[in-house]
DNA sequence: CGGCGAATTGAGCTGACTCAACCCGAGTGG
DNA sequence: CCACTCGGGTTGAGTCAGCTCAATTCGCCG
């Protein structure tokens, strides 16, 4: 692995950072960077568990699928997220690249003993494990008993959140605030539980109602913050 | 505390089964047995992370709402079963009785200095946790993709899963087996992201197909259990 | 300029919700 | 012992949000 950990993009955000310099460096010797384009599958639901990976740059996706092939993404990765299936001897989700990818990856088993010779680590994984899981929950509420509206707008406002953390953006606060997305709307869809279509008409009433504005077919302007977060059923933040 | 950790009803199938002896008396001496009623709360969503705690009989639900009232029961908790949020300074969601219960209550401070101390439980807690993210993940794919009739098929099939490590039932496998819904149908809507009239419909249309029956309100007998996998929309077990 | 995938828009359908009536079994009290 | 109540549960009729199917339109790349 030619690029150094203390080079790393994600050195202070991710696993790593719970480890000391010596043992970093172990991890470093277990370690290969890899890249995945775009609309590549990494791993497919059902398959050997055999990977641990740090997503570098890009979003991945972690998605399941009804026997006749209706899709549902259950998951999104960012940078500094941890991704694979520690403990396991499958992986119950595909792993696939919503934008082109890369991952510092390591074979699973090689990472259990990392993560069992140390303590540090393994509590900072057992901390985002239990976010992770909070999160999925609080999805289960959004999808099942959110209507359209609300799903659409509260994506928008965890991308903005999302958006926030890593590119500029954000000039006053409630001002405008542009962004891109990094899923289609067919994803974008395939997030929500609803169709295409669904989230195209829902995305065009926010506009009209001056909500957001849609500069382009993947960027979005949040006009109206309060009114987005509202339309979302979440509190004034 | 009365009762001794060896009379432990899940002694061997909870977290404190990584516990060597000399171990469990430490932990022993922190816990609390609790009893709470049928329909009672033990925790707001927004309250402090206070407790952590072990099921040792009866069923929890865990619940979230929106701000206008609508409920969804995001996970169920059967004996063995971890409580509680550690790491977190406020619970997520609240948790409720659905059952008479009894538990056996840690605070949680005390609880993250035994798993601190002892790197098994720690090992044990994560498996089980990235096991509940799995689980609240398929859930995600059900409640957003599945129809009414998947998702009370799908529901049956796990709760007779649930009651086969359980209570006697199952006799040949394949033939009728019988055992007790712990739940209303208004929670298992709730569960499903239904309506009770929804849930009470699909479960008629169960019957009159002649896949189960139901000898009393809260009890069920699958008469065929390859066709009621096949309503779920699962594969042939 | 032509082609192609993604997005938008329209029209009609339908599965699940809403609202309302009724049933049933258990507890309660006269 | 029976009437009353009350919390489920079932069943029916009508509505509507979101799906399906279909026709354009848009944006990008060669």
């Amino acid at each position: 692995m030619t690029a150094l950990c203390a080079d790393c993009a994600v050195r202070d955000a991710a696993l790593c950072s719970s480890l000391a310099d010596d043992q970093l460096d172990r991890l470093r010797q277990l370690g290969r960077r890899h890249r995945v384009a775009r609309g590549e599958t990494m791993v497919w639901a059902g398959s050997d568990s055999l990977v641990c990976a740090t997503l570098l740059s890009g979003v991945l996706k972690l998605s399941a699928t009804t026997r006749d092939g209706r899709e549902q993404i259950v998951g999104l990765h960012f940078p500094s997220d941890f991704i694979g299936r520690p403990y396991a001897g499958t992986v119950a989700f595909t792993v696939s690249a919503l934008t082109d990818v890369e991952l510092c990856v390591v074979p699973r088993d090689r990472f259990e003993a990392v993560l069992a010779a140390n303590g540090g680590m393994e509590r900072l994984l057992l901390e985002r494990t239990f976010a992770a899981l909070d999160a999925a929950r609080a999805r289960l509420l959004s999808l099942a008993r959110n209507s359209a509206s609300e799903k659409v707008a509260g994506f928008i406002v965890s991308m903005a959140e999302r958006a926030r953390g890593i590119s500029d953006s954000c000039a006053l606060p409630g001002g405008p605030v542009t962004f891109d997305l990094p899923l289609t709307r067919g994803q974008i869809a395939d997030v929500l539980g609803l169709t295409i279509e669904t989230v195209s008409r829902q995305l065009t009433k926010l506009k009209v109602a001056g909500v957001i504005a849609l500069p382009g077919v993947r960027s979005v302007t949040i006009r109206d913050a309060a009114a987005l977060r509202a339309c979302a059923g979440l509190d004034p933040a």
